[in-house]
DNA sequence: CTGAAAGCGCTAACAG
DNA sequence: CTGTTAGCGCTTTCAG
């Protein structure tokens, strides 16, 4: 690690020239400032060739109009703000990623927001991003529900895996895909599962342990719950020894992290996955990039931020929505790490 | 999947009420606007006593300055952007999570632009942040020099992982971590390996095989070179066949999604890692979240984006910082997929 | 079709 | 310490 510094090449980075104004165009081009205006936002009111002529004085310039100063004067930011609890969390980047693109498209730019799981500090970047958007998408917001509605209030805002009555929200529902994991492991001849629970005030834990008991019942399966104290890799390896204990010869897992999580603490007590216990996770968001590929319920998490963006930018173009809430099913991604149980 | 709509609960999200203005305050406080202005921004010159009157008053009235109308009159914005080729590319979000981090600590917002991997969207990308910010972190630029010269003029620009000549840059150079791998190897009796090579135009690519050749060279090892189309994880499963015909008994490989490609591509061959053959990745963004858990080079990638989030704000405090190249090595991270080779 | 003038919400000299 | 006066760069009526 270390810093080179050749005194000879510091001609860049001293201070940036200033960007060119309006003014300067209108001046080159021997037009009134409105017209130039009109040139880059109305072209239709202006004769043809004055467009042309005010593009062309405008690009030998370098002009590009002030993003700023367009929106202070109409109102319309053009830009959007979107936060979430981790952006390292695997989970999200394909949203932000989606919503992005999208965004793109529609000529937004967006702010990213990461709110490390802490309330305050989402409230915060929701304040600061406050005066310069015309939309939040919240995702798995840890905020108040008063504090949500104080923000509503202000500005639009839809919400990603947080079911707030009233708010327009997009919900991924893991329970047809869990439920499909269930199925499948009975069909492969599982009489006993178990569940590695996540965090217990997770909306998306409540989901899948709900559809692993209902489905569980109606299968006639034998289901056994485990919880850890956090939903991380090393939490899961730990608890290895408990969920042999249970006699499962299947886990359902509720991420892909602890997932994996339980293939190496099997592994520590000398189980090999699938030939052993099968296991599955829950998001898929590994793919098939282990060995063995996990068997996983998929997370839909780029549709998630897709939807939510499309919700919000419909509502800038057309106003009140209703009470939406957009449910997105999952299913079953069949891969590697489950099997037929061993015989007895 | 569907849409619930219940009428009774439209209340919410019809039309924004506008934010309250300066000007709004200054008249239920009884002072002038400069002084709400002031009371924000610069309280110490102001009276207590007035300070605390319209904060108060302001709090009331639920007034929050304005951020646009702010930068269009100070010129500082209090936003940067960042730029990456591809957030779900999992190299990038712990870069992008730092960077985000100490800039909300320094008060600033961040932008955050998609590429997809293509200079002309990254350009344009670039065009639209610009009349918004004051700098930018441009993270693995497709972009032509020229083009990245131009915005440099207008605009302060750091850059990682690329490397031009007076523009400040910092660097992931995987050098030291990669030889480490190679001593690592030797020491543990291999005397064939061999790297699977990454995109030829990579700057990491070519820093990478660099080290493989000349580690091998020193220690008086066999190096082969295995080419993929691309570096995807199916790309390296079906180079597997290639790689065994080598005859090495370690691999090395581009990044981490290759490795994994590699070990289910020896699977295939019947071939158990690291039993018959050793695998080591780079970048190390799999963390032991694999089984077994991967042997990689560290990438420091968010070492990386506060590095360079910490230039760009130095230079926005403190002008001209000259030619800057900060370079950070890395180091084997050494796990459960390199162990001794097999007797013949 | 084009220009003049007012103003978006805030800050920054400059007086007092 | 506080108020007054100009703008920041752009859009947008309103006239012509």
């Amino acid at each position: 690690m270390g810093w080179l510094s050749h005194e000879e090449d510091c001609v860049e980075m001293t201070r940036t020239r200033s960007a060119p104004t309006i003014s300067q165009v209108a001046a080159a081009a021997g037009v009134s400032r409105s017209s130039v205006s009109r040139a880059f936002t109305n072209p239709h009111l202006l004769s043809e060739e004055t467009v042309k002529n005010v593009l062309r004085i405008a690009d030998e310039i370098g002009y590009v109009p002030n993003h700023t100063a367009r929106a202070l004067s109409t109102g319309r930011y053009a830009n959007i703000a979107i936060i979430v609890p981790d952006i390292a969390n695997p989970f999200f980047p394909p949203m932000i990623k989606a919503a992005q693109e999208d965004a793109d498209n529609s000529g937004f730019c967006v702010f990213l927001g990461n709110s490390n799981e802490d309330p305050a500090r989402e409230d915060q970047l929701l304040a600061r991003f406050l005066g310069q958007v015309e939309g939040f998408i919240l995702v798995s917001s840890r905020l108040g529900e008063q504090r949500i509605r104080h923000y509503v209030e202000r500005c639009p805002l839809v919400l990603i895996n947080r079911d707030i009555k009233g708010l327009p929200r997009v919900l991924i529902d893991s329970g047809p895909g869990v439920s499909e994991a269930v199925h499948h492991l009975a069909e492969l001849g599982h009489k006993s599962i178990a569940y590695l629970s996540g965090p217990k005030r997770s909306w998306s834990n409540t989901q899948r342990l709900a559809a692993v008991k209902k489905a569980g019942r109606e299968l006639d399966l034998k289901v056994s719950v485990i919880s850890t104290t956090t939903p991380s890799y090393q939490a899961a390896r730990e608890v290895s020894a408990r969920l042999i204990n249970t006699g499962a010869t299947a886990v359902i897992s509720f991420d892909d992290l602890t997932a994996q999580g339980v293939i190496a603490g099997l592994s520590d007590h000398g189980l090999v996955v699938p030939r052993d216990i099968s296991v599955v996770g829950c998001d898929d968001v590994l793919d098939a990039a282990t060995h063995p590929s996990l068997t996983s319920v998929s997370s839909r998490s780029a549709e998630s931020g897709r939807t939510a963006l499309s919700i919000l930018l419909d509502f800038l173009r057309k106003g009140n929505t209703g009470d939406i809430r957009f449910s997105l099913d999952t299913r079953l991604v069949s891969r590697e790490t489950t099997a037929r149980p061993r015989l007895p």
